[in-house]
DNA sequence: CATTCGTGAAGACGAAT
DNA sequence: ATTCGATTTCACGAATG
């Protein structure tokens, strides 16, 4: 990929060449390099464009420079006047009208733009911070993309949508991660989440099936240091209940929860409902209910 | 004392009206 | 827009070890 330049080098006269990859330019005779970044590689696109996921991630948000426009953007009076006052001709007239729409149209896509761009860091930074694949990252910026190329983003908050389209991704991926994992790296409240969240699976009209508890288990068994064998047997009760059909309507993540817990006590395994609960976020009479739900199903209580 | 268990009131939600 | 039914959560006290 390498360009001979023009420019000779400075030091020793040498022809430069351009590393595209890095941004620099260099001399092919002593290596001194020139110039740095000179190539824009633009935002966020590439990870994005190019499949190649080569950890791109940034964790933070890169702040756009161009948080407004600095006032560069062009402002056309309606009065069709002349800077004398004096009206315009018919003629002028027109050709200012065209100049209007196109300075109305790049001002559009310009703020599309810079919405994106937001969108994407945070839906980057999000999906970081829950160690979700670039896999699902690409598939909740499709999402994004087609609320925004919808018109669903007025009177919703960038942050909203870019948290409802990382959940919906996981969910879609098999890889869910629960509201309040979700909502705890995110800028917004779960009142709003929630509510961001149907609205775009409604509009969308997107197909999303209840997530399978059993999906949950390896995390949250990991996170609670259980032993595999505790995570083997909670496996096994929730497919038992699953098949008797006793976990339709019920929070998937509670049903998750309790097996881990009930799975832990047939195996003597040293946990509160406690500490069950604060790792995954479910209170302790949901893993109550759920639990004694469970053993029962198997046939443990009789 | 720590943990578990059960309960009533209250909020959120989807479905039905 | 309101109501209804199921579910979850909170706060509390009792029982268990």
């Amino acid at each position: 990929m390498d360009e001979t330049a023009s420019r000779n080098c400075p030091e020793c006269g040498g022809s430069l060449i351009v590393d595209e990859e890095h941004g620099e330019r260099s001399c092919e005779a002593c290596g001194l390099v020139v110039d740095t970044d000179e190539i824009d590689r633009g935002p966020e696109w590439r990870s994005f464009e190019n499949g190649d996921n080569t950890e791109k991630s940034r964790v933070g948000a890169p702040r756009t420079p161009l948080l407004h426009d600095h006032g560069l953007s062009t402002e056309i009076d309606w009065r069709n006047r002349d800077a004398h006052g004096r009206a315009l001709s018919a003629r002028k007239r027109t050709q200012i009208e065209r100049l209007r729409t196109w300075n109305r149209r790049t001002q559009a896509k310009d703020s599309k733009e810079r919405n994106l761009i937001e969108a994407l860091s945070e839906i980057d930074r999000m999906a970081s911070a829950l160690g979700l694949p670039g896999a699902i990252r690409r598939d909740a910026s499709v999402t994004y993309r087609n609320a925004l190329d919808d018109g669903l983003l007025p009177g919703r908050s960038i942050e909203g949508v870019s948290t409802a389209v990382v959940y919906i991704a996981a969910r879609q991926a098999d890889t869910p991660r629960s509201i309040e994992e979700v909502v705890h790296v995110s800028r917004i409240g779960r009142k709003e989440f929630t509510r961001t969240f149907r609205y775009l699976v409604r509009e969308l009209d997107l197909e999303l099936a209840p997530p399978d508890p059993r999906n949950y288990l390896p995390r949250f068994a990991s996170a609670l240091d259980l032993p595999d064998e505790v995570e083997y047997r909670a496996n096994e009760l929730l497919t038992v209940a699953m098949d008797a059909g006793k976990h339709s309507g019920k929070n998937p993540v509670g049903l998750a929860a309790a097996a881990l817990y009930a799975a832990a006590q047939l195996t003597n395994v040293e946990v509160t409902q406690e500490t069950v609960g604060d790792v995954t976020g479910v209170s302790e009479v949901t893993i109550r209910n759920r639990y004694r739900d469970l053993l029962e199903t198997d046939g443990h209580s009789p």
